[in-house]
Parts: structure tokens; sequence; C-alpha cells
RNA sequence: GCGGGCGUAGUUCAGUUGGUUAGAACGCAUCCCUGUCACGGAUGAGGUCGCGGGUUCAAGUCCCGUCGCUCGCGCCA
């Protein structure tokens, strides 16, 4: 017999009556009746009741085991008793009698509990990560992790693409963030970087001819964390040679909808898969506030500055600000105006805790003898109310319904600030409306649906509010739409990339473009945003000289893994879905990283640490 | 770098207006129990109330400082 089982505790049915068996896995849960001692045995397939009786030598023995030790039982398989069937598992037809059982290893007293859940912390948690991942949730999201990295690269073979490696200690590539760096040995002074992402290998690739790569690419980047943004983190990496922006949605748009579709009822809920247009980057801005909207959000917003440019609208706080150059944005929110006064304020509150001076609305309270939904454009179905209606002429209120195309018994918030301000902040609060209303309100978020879409017509460059400089709006390896004569043209602001990012219920899943692969474009591109010739030969030599010898059009784009699966997992952190992952200060309490190297490490890599001051201070003082 | 929230038993939390010996649940230990499946019952151990200072007759509670965790802003695809 198998020195530790010769099944699972996942495997055994009433078909298997009489065997002599032997399982090994943890000690589940033990239920103790003095006479009768029952054992759920665990392992990463599933529970199997393991029973000793006083009949049993055994008993005294087997009692003493702790929760959590690993044991090897071996026994026969039996029925269970009429009656003590357990229907919630799938060995609970059967128990295994045990006739021996040894202990493999003895669990010390639990900091957490894996049988249970017991709300600990994420800090003993991820101390004691390995107890964390037996339990039930993070054993299983991590399951589902390797599923859906799998699944990817079957779907990416089956497109013909192929999975390549690229070093992992390279040259620091300007991207945008921080790079970690790994100092030399052999080169003092000098360091190789851990790559932000592997943009410019896999460019290299398609030069090298190989005109369809994928990667499953560590990336890593030393910028603050958030919920959902780790140092480090996962992409499929995806690059194509000779493609259109359209090949390369055409090709990807079934890889991702299809993971979606193949694991969206993981969470027990059935999810739809739902594409929708593409949008332009402006269009986002404009209606939703926010270059990854989420779509299951029905509200939108609308540029409402000229009614309060009107002579017959009395509003200064506003007019003050579009004297300047500001922009008023209105949020339309259906059927809202029945909400309570407390609704308003709450969100009036909400938005001076942001920092504005309050959030002012119009709602269209509707007239006793007119009928919902009826639209009277003069306005006389419905009573205007709210803060801001009396400074606003009939006229001028005619004029607001018909631009924001408002109906009786609906509401108007506004947002009046410098445009990219105004709309970033209209943005969050048509979340935060939309949020705060009542579960199954007509503009409410819509539930069980992933909704997918392109945003197309990234801008080129952007503009820095207090220096002037213009600079890459994205990243600097896009082709400008339009291509050289573009660049020439009298506006960079005005310029579009050739770059595209995927959008998920309010996540940006994946980010790409079409590749620059042009020097002399190239050049003139970094000449806009102010770089000369020595720093593009510095930054990208290595790309640029390979462009000189004959490299394809080519374009592709990188999903966010981690995002994928919180989304499938419907968990709001990444921290969810990974089995190892660093704290918020990014340090690793289990592994104990970062770490103090030693004398002789530092020697060896010529280095000498510099305090801050204030550490300095503090170790004086201990 | 900045802001919000939190810090009390191994874990999750309660702790009133500052007032006697700081509580609960789960876990742990000992004992009882032959059919449970979150088994049940009895008893018990377990605390520098994050740390330092201050106010007070008296501080888990109030004040100041500091450290840690967490969420967000800045930053970052």
């Amino acid at each position: 017999m198998h020195a530790y089982r010769t099944h699972t505790c996942a495997a055994l049915r009433k078909s298997d009556e009489g065997k002599t068996v032997k399982l090994s896995g943890w000690i589940h849960r033990k239920r103790d009746h003095g006479g009768v001692l029952f054992i759920d045995l665990r392992d990463t397939h599933g529970l199997t009741q393991c029973v000793v009786d006083q009949d049993s030598p055994l008993l005294a023995e087997i009692e003493k085991w702790r929760p959590e030790s690993v044991i090897t039982v071996e026994g026969r398989v039996k029925p269970r008793h009429a009656g003590t069937e357990n229907a919630k598992m799938a060995t609970g037809d059967i128990e295994v009698y045990i006739d021996k059982a040894t202990l493999q290893s003895a669990a010390d007293v639990l900091p957490l509990q894996v049988a249970e859940p017991d709300g600990a912390g994420e800090d003993v948690r991820l101390k004691y990560r390995f107890l964390d991942l037996r339990r039930e949730g993070m054993h299983s999201r991590v399951r589902l992790r390797n599923n859906v990295i799998s699944s990817m690269r079957r779907r990416m073979w089956d497109k013909g693409f192929q999975e390549f490696n690229t070093p992992i200690m390279t040259a620091s590539s300007p991207e945008g963030a921080r790079d970690y760096l790994v100092p030399s040995r052999l080169h003092p002074g000098k360091f190789y970087a851990l790559p932000q992402a592997p943009q410019q290998f896999k460019q290299l690739l398609m030069v090298a001819g190989f005109d369809r790569y994928f990667q499953i690419a560590p990336c890593f980047r030393d910028e603050d964390g958030r919920a959902d943004r780790l140092a480090e983190f996962y992409q499929l990496d995806v690059e194509m040679s000779f493609v259109t922006q359209e090949e390369i949605f055409a090709t990807m748009s079934p890889v991702v909808g299809g993971i979606f579709e193949e694991f969206n009822a993981w969470t027990g809920t059935q999810h739809r898969v739902e594409w929708l247009p593409n949008m332009s980057w402006h269009e986002a801005m404009l209606t939703y506030g926010s270059d990854k909207p989420d779509l299951r959000n029905p509200l939108v917003i609308c540029d409402v500055t000229e009614v309060f440019k009107r002579d017959d609208v009395e509003f200064k706080a506003f007019k003050n600000i579009i004297a300047s150059g500001g922009v008023v944005r209105a949020i339309r929110c259906p059927k809202v105006a029945e909400q309570p006064r407390s609704f308003f304020d709450k969100l009036n509150a909400w938005a001076q805790g942001e920092g504005a001076p309050g959030l002012g609305y119009i709602k269209w309270d509707p007239l006793p003898n007119v009928s919902k939904g009826e639209t009277i454009p003069s306005g006389s179905d419905s009573n205007p109310g709210g803060p801001i209606a009396k400074f606003l002429s009939d006229e001028a209120l005619s004029e607001l319904r018909k631009i924001a195309d408002i109906k009786s018994g609906d509401a108007v918030f506004f947002v009046c600030d410098k445009e990219e301000k105004a709309a970033k902040f209209a943005g969050r609060a048509r979340d935060k409306i939309c949020d705060d209303l009542p579960e199954g309100h007509a503009s409410a978020r819509e539930k069980g649906v992933y909704k997918l879409f392109w945003v197309v017509d990234f801008p080129m460059y952007e503009m820095d509010e207090k220096t002037g400089k213009v600079d890459f709006s994205h990243n600097p390896f896009s082709m400008p739409q339009g291509g050289l004569d573009a660049l020439n043209g009298p506006d960079p602001l005005a310029i579009r990339a050739m770059q595209y990012d995927c959008v998920c219920n309010g996540y940006e899943l994946c980010s790409g473009g079409i590749r620059n692969h042009r020097p002399e474009i190239m050049e003139r591109a970094f000449a806009l945003a102010g770089y000369d010739k020595a720093v593009l030969e510095k930054k990208f030599g290595g790309m640029l000289n390979a462009f000189r010898f004959g490299a394809p059009p080519h374009g592709g784009c990188a999903f966010g893994i981690d995002r994928i699966v919180m989304l499938l997992a419907n968990e709001p952190n990444l921290r969810e879905v990974y089995a190892f992952v660093m704290n918020g200060a990014y340090e690793d309490p289990m592994m104990g990283a970062p770490s103090e190297p030693s004398e002789q490490q530092l020697k060896d890599l010529h280095l000498k640490t510099v305090m801050p001051v204030k550490m300095q201070d503090e170790k004086k003082r201990a």
C-alpha cells in the first residue's frame, strides 16, 4: 500500500464500501463524544469523515491531536448508519473507520482559525499566510487564479501566439513609474532595473520577426500601493505585427470576454457578459467623468456651461468660475426628484468632505395633474426646486431641460470648475449618487453583469497646468494618429494617439497601442514633449537602433490579470487573489522582507546606505 | 509626502459621565458524554488596554507626542 494515501479526501463513495484505504491530510474538525470521535480529514480536494470508537485502543491517543495537524489514517470504508448521512458533503454517504493512524506533523495552537472564518486582520493573515491559504476562500481564489491563467494560455496558443520569457534583470525603461533597482557586483555603481513591463523586449521580438507574442509577465513598479495596486503584479502581455487597432480588439476581445464567460459563475451568481461599442476618450471624460467608467451606472453627464452663461441666470458662484475659463457639468439623474431631502443633503456634505464647495442641484417635482414621464419643454409639468433653481429664469430652465434631456421627476446635480477638474469630480459624484440610491431604483447600479468596452483615441499629449509644459499623457511608444503630419500640426494637445484601454465595470483591465516603429516620427514625438535626440537615444537607444534595421508595424496590449480575477471573485482587494503578497507598506511579515543586508553583501555590491535623518535620530535614541 | 479610520486576551470585538477585581464569543487546557457534522455540557488558564509623557485623589476612557495596521489623496496604467 502507498505510504500516505490510496485516495484523496474527496474520492470515496458508497461504491467503495468494504475497501481498506489510506488517507492523509489535515484535521479540519474534531467532534469528540467521549465514546466516539469524528475527524473531518481535509486535503486540497475535499473532506472525509473518519471515525474511532471506544473499541479502538487508538481513541485515547487521537483525542489529543489538535486541529490542523497532519495525519495519515488507514481504515475501512463503511456506509454511514441510516439517517446520519450528510448531503452537504460529497463523501457524505460513507465514513472511514480508523484501524491505524499516524501523526505526521503536530500543529501548535493556531493564530487564526482555518475551519471557521474568524475575521482575522490582514496583518495576522499575511504573517501566517500558509494557514490563511488553507482556508476555503483563499484556497479556492488561488485555484481560480491558476485556472484563469491556464485558460488564458490555452486561448492565446489556440490563436497562434507563443509564450516568450523576457529578462527580469534588465535596463531601466522610463515608463513613468519608479524602478526597482538591483545593484551590480561586477560593475560598481551600476544597477539593473526590474521591468515595469516587458514593453521594449516584446517590441524587439516583433522586430525579430516573431509576429504573435504573449507572456504571463511579472511587472514591478515602485509606487505606493492601493487596494487594487501592488509593487509586483502580473499581466497578460501581448504584441502582434502587421495589425490594425481593430484586429487587436477582434483578437483580444474573445480572449478576455471568454475568460469572463468561462469563470463568471465562480462567485455563485451567473453574470451576463456584455460588449458595448468603443468609446472615445473624449466622450468617456465628458459623459462619464472618467477614462474607465463603470457603465453599470446609468447616470450620464453633460455640459451645461451655456445655460449658466445666459444673462437671465444670476448664479454668481458659477459665473465667476466660467469667466476664468471654467465649465459647468450636469449629472442627470432620472426619477431622483422624489428622494427625501436627506438624500440631497448627504451628497452635499460628501462633496464638501471632498473639498468641493458643495453639490448644487435642481429637481423637477411632478405637478399632481401631469402624468409621470410626460415631457412639456416649458417645464409646466413640474415644479423646479432645490437651492439653485431660483437663480434661473423660466427660459434658462427650459434650455437646461432641453440640453440635459430632463423629464418631470428627474434631478440634476451641478459641478463647476476648470474643465479637467470638473469632469473628474462630476465622474466621482456620478458614482456616489448612484451608490446612494436605494436598491432597485431606476438609476441604481445594475447587477449581475460584466460591461466591457474599449476606450479609444487617447490624447497623445497633455499640458501640466502649473508649468504649462507639454508631456506624453500616456506612454511614449504609441503612434500618433496621422503620423508625422499630425506632429507637425499647430496644436500638440489636439493629437490623438493609437492608444486604447479595455474597461470593465469601472476597472481598467488592459492598456495598449499601435506602436511608433518609425525613428523619425519618434524623434519628432519626443521633441514635442521637450526631449532632445540625446535623451531619446539614452532611454530607448536599444529599441530605436533596432527600428533602423527593418521593423514591422506592430501593436499590442497588456491585461492586468489580478484585476480580472478580482472581478471574477468579486473581491475589492488585490491581496485576496494572490497566494503571497506584501502588505500596504510593501513588507512581507512572513518572510521578513525587505531586510538589511550584511556588511559583506554591501561591500560586495560597493554600496553604503545613508539613512533618512529621521531614522538616524531614532537609532541614536535607541 | 498628506488626510480619514482603527489599535483592549491567541483571534474577533464590547467597555456608559474618568470611579471597586477590565468583559463576551471563538480558540486553548482539564473533566463528562457512543452518532456528530459549527456536536453538547462543566470547570479553568490566558491582559504592560500599542508605546512614551501629561492632567487628576483616580485614566482602557481626557490631553500631547510617537509607533503600527488599514483605506484614500498625491504618485502610478
